[in-house]
DNA sequence: AACGCGACCAACATGCCTAG
DNA sequence: CTAGGCATGTTGGTCGCGTT
């Protein structure tokens, strides 16, 4: 199932920094799905950009070619959420540690069946804790503190419909805690949406001048030179 | 004591978007 | 056109814990 990648490995295994996509392509560099600016689309061809990283996405391709899994909590399964990614491919980088971001090649993202609650429970703590604490704490963990929020007004699972009204309120249910989620999760009560990630293609042209680049890149930024990137 | 690892915390800047 | 706010985050530091 793998795509097959007929690129020499000390090119394919090249990884990047977020700051230099950014400065090169684009976007900010933190974002998973970064918007790319009109004048930086026009100058590079490319604003389908997915940067994962493995603490929150633990299944995502760390071997180019190599499908995955992309996770999010959307309140509801990726089948019933709107429809995200559908058309075009992603360029994914995962990261692979500090300023190391991997080009892993052109993937389709499609719906799946949201995670199990043993696929939770089976999940390293340092991946839950990671999704509770920022569920409590960010704006878009605000639908899965509505649906805690709800459940325990209603003494009963809200519908999509009374989450959607809810958060037209100025209710943020910010009272829900990283502990509390955690609870939510592992009682099955949410669920992380799915998506697959397939990998179709590999833009060997692209990586090549990301290496191309990062070189010239990195001696300006680290006349030293004994700086990994 | 030293070390490695993970958890945790706070500072951080810049591109992009929206409101005016 | 400009100003201000936002971004499923990254980074580097500290701390606690268990291992060497």
């Amino acid at each position: 199932e793998p795509y097959a990648i007929a690129l020499e490995s000390d090119v394919k295994d090249v990884s990047v920094r977020r700051d230099f996509m950014r400065i090169h392509y684009g976007g900010n560099h933190q974002s998973t799905f970064p918007a790319i600016s009109e004048e930086n689309y026009t100058k590079t061809g490319h604003r389908n950009f997915m940067y994962p990283n493995l603490v929150q996405n633990p299944e995502s391709p760390m071997i180019p070619g190599a499908p995955g899994l992309f996770l999010n909590a959307a309140g509801r399964s990726a089948r019933e959420s709107e429809v995200k990614w559908a058309s075009g491919t992603y360029k994914v980088l995962t990261r692979l540690g500090t300023h190391d971001f991997l080009y892993m090649g052109e993937y389709e993202i499609r719906p799946a069946d949201s995670l199990t609650r043993a696929e939770w429970t089976d999940q390293a703590p340092a991946m839950r804790n990671r999704w509770s604490t920022k569920l409590a704490k960010k704006d878009w963990g605000r639908i899965t503190r509505t649906r805690i929020g709800l459940r325990r007004q209603l003494k009963r699972n809200p519908t999509w419909a009374e989450v959607e009204a809810a958060t037209e309120t100025a209710q943020k249910f910010t009272y829900i805690t990283a502990s509390d989620i955690s609870k939510a999760f592992d009682k099955g009560e949410e669920r992380l949406a799915v998506w697959t990630m397939k990998c179709v293609g590999y833009d060997e042209q692209f990586q090549r001048d990301l290496v191309r680049q990062i070189t010239d890149w990195v001696a300006s930024h680290f006349p030293g030179g004994a700086v990994a990137f």
